[in-house]
DNA sequence: TAGATTGTTAATCGATTAACAATC
DNA sequence: TAGATTGTTAATCGATTAACAATC
């Protein structure tokens, strides 16, 4: 994937204050200082004003940062000014669970098909989204210009899966396959989303030498 | 959460490594030097030694590293060596495809319950998996000697219910709520895995300037 | 204005990479 | 043995934290 000069720690955590910025508006709170949005975050207020300005000023000296205004700035650099045509290929458990998942809906997200091979049957719906035969998806693609395509699929055909939709012009591919997907020479960006890893570093967590913690 | 000596960066990798060995001893591997290690997972030769050395020395010079044994070795870091209760509470859709997830049961993981206040309906079984009200929670805990909580409920009650669950005697937490669940005071590890920064990571660099792109 | 708080530079800390002696 | 490759120390790089002048 394109390597961008914000550093990725820094992206990662664009997101997170997203999610409290619209906390604090949903509450009320008009106005915010580095120093308070770090305490509710878990941050340092350093961190915090040096992220911001990765990407421009957006407080003001003496005041803080206005809550909503820093919000939708935070929105406008994550994309979320944008609406998303999304297809899942991979119509199993996890592929259904994202294709009924409300949160994304809200955020701008369409979930326009499912793709399988087989199970749940080709044609048949799944809350409102119908599933296709993977076959036809390059088609599906091209013709309702999808921007993001999430791989649910079994590991052995992930790769092959995320080449199709590259060839087929999907800019963003959202993988859960346990299998790390990149595409480095085609103009698309991967993100790897590996539940099974996040689950191993909690029973690492859990097993660890309690001498060890301090 | 309580703090190891090895670090964040490091712990996050071993799962990566764990995966990339089954596939290598399913591919009748026997051994690997870190230099071929580290083209296969993208990851410097230098790292891989010394990430591998925080917790001793696993390997042979001049041979490298016997990829079974050091599947193993990894294994039993991360705690795979063990069989874990988990209970999940929330079965909405990502609770239901959690629950229905073959992965975990071939790692060594038991969904022993669900836990809900309204639908699927208390009593009913998903995929094998009795839904349970929730307020029969922290008695099956105690009960079955639940290992690991997962969490996905929505955001306004995933607090209350991680707080219920180390109350109950429940180690780890995996909560998939969009909201940072940390119960410092307790001895009880969280692991939060937000779907939607994740999306929202890629929306980011879908949408960045391409001219800062190098 | 005075107080508060940012934007930004400098200092520190930690993680990654490089180098090489040890040794299989 | 000679070649290969680790384990480990030292050097570098980058990210976080601290400090403070700018300014609202």
């Amino acid at each position: 994937m394109v390597r961008s000069r914000v550093s990725d720690a820094v992206i990662r955590r664009m997101p997170r204050y997203y999610r409290y910025l619209v906390d604090l508006e949903k509450n009320g709170v008009e106005r915010i200082s580095s120093e308070k949005l770090g305490r509710y975050t878990g941050l340092t207020a350093s961190q915090i004003r040096q992220d911001f300005n990765c990407f421009g000023g957006f407080g003001q000296q003496g005041y803080g940062y206005n809550v909503t205004d820093l919000k939708n700035t935070i929105a406008g650099i994550l994309g979320l000014h944008k609406h998303y045509q999304v297809i899942i290929v991979g119509a199993g458990n996890v592929g259904q669970a994202l294709a009924n998942y409300t949160n994304f809906k809200d955020e701008g997200f369409t979930v326009a098909a499912l793709f399988d091979t087989q199970s749940p049957p080709v044609g048949t719906f799944v809350n409102g989204v119908l599933v296709w035969p993977v076959e036809k998806m390059e088609a599906f693609v091209r013709e309702h210009q999808v921007d993001i395509g999430i791989i649910t699929t079994p590991q052995s055909v992930a790769r092959k899966i995320a080449e199709r939709m590259a060839e087929a012009g999907i800019k963003g591919i959202w993988n859960f396959a346990p299998v790390d997907v990149s595409l480095p020479e085609q103009d698309v960006c991967v993100e790897n989303l590996h539940l099974s890893d996040s689950l191993l570093t909690l029973t690492y967590h859990l097993n660890e030498d309690p001498a060890k913690k301090e």
